[in-house]
DNA sequence: GTCTATATTCGGATAGAC
DNA sequence: GTCTATCCGAATATAGAC
């Protein structure tokens, strides 16, 4: 099962393509919406014929599909710069911020990875898994400041979304709800002290 | 300025058929996608032919624009028919749990309403005036309950809308994140209450 | 107001030469 | 892997008769 060094070669400038191709494709859903990516403009922008993206890409779908894959890639990779604070509270207050900042990065990468949008379009089980990799990394950190159960899962992964929403809709490019996730973490902390404390009590 | 009782009944006539299409052009966007309505199958739906359709509205945008509005006035019809508690925060937590659950029933509405993301369109001032309607309703209500900093809207709104959100990603047709609303509230004045202390104390 | 007919543009996708 | 050529379908929109 030993690669020739040609094949090598091969695959990697493949994959510098792949990635030069998707580099294109979020400028053009920048420019024009993520609905309204064409593959003619985005052969045009990376100096092909619309047919020759059919290499790279099986379909538009897939193309979508790469992305999507890209943008959790880049999510992994963001989160995985920051340093994690030794206190565990203070950990998850700023995997929160650095949720709601990438969000605030880029809209339309929000809008892949967080809504569902684009008629007729599913991630592959592939690109779940990277979805599912970033979950798992969250609710360790979430585990390791003693959240449980489902539903303060639940409540926490609200108030995330709702802050990023609420950036990239109303905001954007600024930091307006960037700046309110250690207020809300907090806020999120203390009511689930306040709940310990109360079931603890009626025992 | 008096109209005659034909054109009266005129536009009678053509406000019900507009309202016919657009309850059509919701139906469809269920099933196909919100940015994959098409006017023919809208036409076909409402037993007309596709140019017909130019008559009552004057592009697909206008049609859009028609949805946002016909969503909107939904939304303070539906917020009209609840009856107000007495108690203001009550008051308050109930809206919040209606708002949350208005988007839960309709997924569509809720994209078309709160995302922005149908490439090219934008909401015409007309149709904007109703929202703004919404939010002052909701401003006052915050008012009455004590909410008077930009910043504490700011963090309320977010709250709302990542409910919202996780309700119609991760659970459409549920009722699942409906029920946090409640304890998001309490948590949500808790904090405000634990704040206006702590600025009293520090004076 | 509704129709037929059609313009126009644009989209994704395929066949087959080089 | 990249190209030319082309297919096919779908979309919005307009012109003009009735």
């Amino acid at each position: 099962m030993t690669a020739s060094p040609q094949s090598d070669r091969r695959v990697q400038r493949r994959e510098a393509k792949v990635a030069a191709i998707l580099d294109e494709a979020w400028k053009l859903a920048h420019r024009d919406g993520l609905a309204a990516v064409s593959l003619r403009d985005l052969a045009d922008a990376v100096g092909l014929r619309q047919p020759s993206l059919y290499v790279y890409f099986e379909s538009k779908a897939d193309l979508y599909d790469a992305m999507f894959a890209d943008g959790y890639r880049q999510l992994l990779a963001y989160i995985g710069t920051r340093r994690r604070a030794d206190d565990p509270r203070q950990a998850l207050a700023n995997l929160v911020t650095d949720c709601v900042r990438f969000s605030s990065d880029d809209v339309v990468r929000h809008q892949l990875l967080f809504q569902r949008t684009i008629p007729g379009f599913e991630p592959s089980q592939a690109s779940m898994t990277l979805a599912v990799e970033f979950y798992n990394l969250a609710r360790e950190r979430c585990d390791a400041a003693g959240i449980r159960t489902q539903a303060d899962m639940d409540v926490l992964t609200a108030l995330i979304s709702g802050l990023a929403h609420q950036q990239v809709a109303n905001n954007p490019g600024g930091r307006r709800w960037v700046r309110y996730a250690d207020r809300v973490v907090e806020m999120f902390l203390a009511d689930l002290d306040r709940r310990t404390t109360l079931e603890r009590n009626s025992r």
